[in-house]
DNA sequence: AAACTCACCAACCGCGGGACC
DNA sequence: CGGTCCCGCGGTTGGTGAGTT
């Protein structure tokens, strides 16, 4: 397998930006042969224009094609694109299959231009799609904040109740989320979707179900609104980093300990109500995230499985945050996978 | 008003790999 | 089966215009 040296390279070819007469040899040649190119390298002689094949290809599928949208992004255009870049990684041309007349050229630029900078602004590598280490997140202002200080300065800022043992709180559930996500992210297991779906019901619950501080504060900048939606909840980390707690990990395989543990006693992924989320919210605002899962919920849990109950009961609230639902998510990457390796 | 900086994006470059001989 | 042709991709560059000093 070798590689023929570029007719780029020949003397007397012509480089640089193209002129509207050259523009309109190329769309008309191409036209004339309705549509079809044959061979791009053939082409520039037979269309008699001085350009390489090379560049008479990028111009027409970047530029000149008649099915290109023009135009800024919409909203729900970076949203997918985010989405697709954390799942496909650099894979312009096949995320820029799943956004109707756009180029791969155009995705890539409008990413390293826009929504590279936003990810790094937010403290996000947008290339892993996780959190920035702290000596990393040059961009972000109130760097020298802790971590719960910042969520709850937010949470101030947009007339939230001030209370960081709640942000904590659910900074712990949305971390398990990610634990789980990770770990789940090619299959539908049905006890990860189960788990996935008991911690979002809990974080929800803490943060009260219609004046939810996480929803807000991600939604109060516009980058961190797209990112809010389901799949994220399965994704590597958009929130908070809670490498502060020792005892995370051990707490997270607590938690699914735990519920798996009760889905094989009832053989069911669902359970009543029994009581209003409020009641958990009361209960539990406990200084740290740790002191509030080991001393509520995990540790008893273990102990005496029935307790666990107090998790599923959190189910119910968590259906009044759209989005959250990991089986959602589950679907809307399915579509895309398939998507995706149908056009491989 | 000029100089400078920054952001944007069209276009270029080089490589990988499929198709063909 | 190896060599060549060609396409398509992702990374990078450089021209240009807008904004700032």
């Amino acid at each position: 397998m070798g590689r023929s040296p570029c007719c780029c390279h020949e003397a007397g070819v012509k480089k640089g930006p193209w002129t509207e007469e050259e523009d309109k040899t190329l769309v008309e040649h191409i036209q004339k042969r309705g549509g079809h190119v044959g061979s791009w390298r053939g082409l520039p002689k037979a269309a008699g224009l001085n350009r390489c094949g090379k560049s008479c290809r990028l111009r027409w599928t970047n530029y000149l094609r008649p099915d290109i949208k023009r135009g800024n992004f919409t909203d729900d255009d970076e949203r997918l694109i985010v989405r697709l870049h954390a799942l496909l990684g650099n894979k312009w041309s096949t995320i820029a299959t799943h956004l109707e007349g756009r180029t791969d050229n155009e995705i890539k630029n409008y990413w390293n231009t826009h929504i590279r900078k936003k990810l790094l602004r937010m403290g996000v590598d947008p290339v892993t799609h996780q959190q920035l280490p702290p000596e990393h997140q040059h961009h972000r202002s109130n760097q020298h904040l802790p971590e719960p200080l910042l969520w709850a300065a937010a949470a101030a800022s947009l007339g939230g109740q001030l209370d960081t043992g709640l942000i904590m709180q659910a900074q712990l559930l949305q971390q398990l989320l990610q634990a789980i996500g990770s770990s789940s992210n090619n299959n539908t297991n049905s006890t990860s979707s189960f788990v996935a779906n008991l911690a979002a019901g809990a974080a929800n619950a803490m943060l009260g179900s219609s004046a939810s501080i996480v929803p807000n504060l991600l939604l109060q900048d516009q980058t961190m609104g797209l990112l809010s939606g389901s799949a994220n909840y399965l994704q590597p980390g958009y929130l908070g980093n809670m490498s502060n707690f020792a005892e995370q990990d051990v707490v997270q395989q607590q938690l699914i300990n735990a519920a798996t543990s009760t889905m094989a006693r009832d053989g069911t992924s669902s359970s009543a109500a029994a009581e209003p989320a409020g009641h958990h919210q009361q209960q539990q605002h406990c200084g740290t995230a740790v002191a509030f899962v080991s001393d509520d919920a995990v540790a008893p849990a273990l102990e005496r499985p029935p307790v666990v109950q107090e998790f599923a009961d959190l189910l119910e609230p968590m259906e009044q945050l759209p989005n959250l639902c990991s089986l959602e998510s589950d679907s809307f990457w399915k579509d895309i996978l398939e998507d995706s390796y149908r056009l491989c």
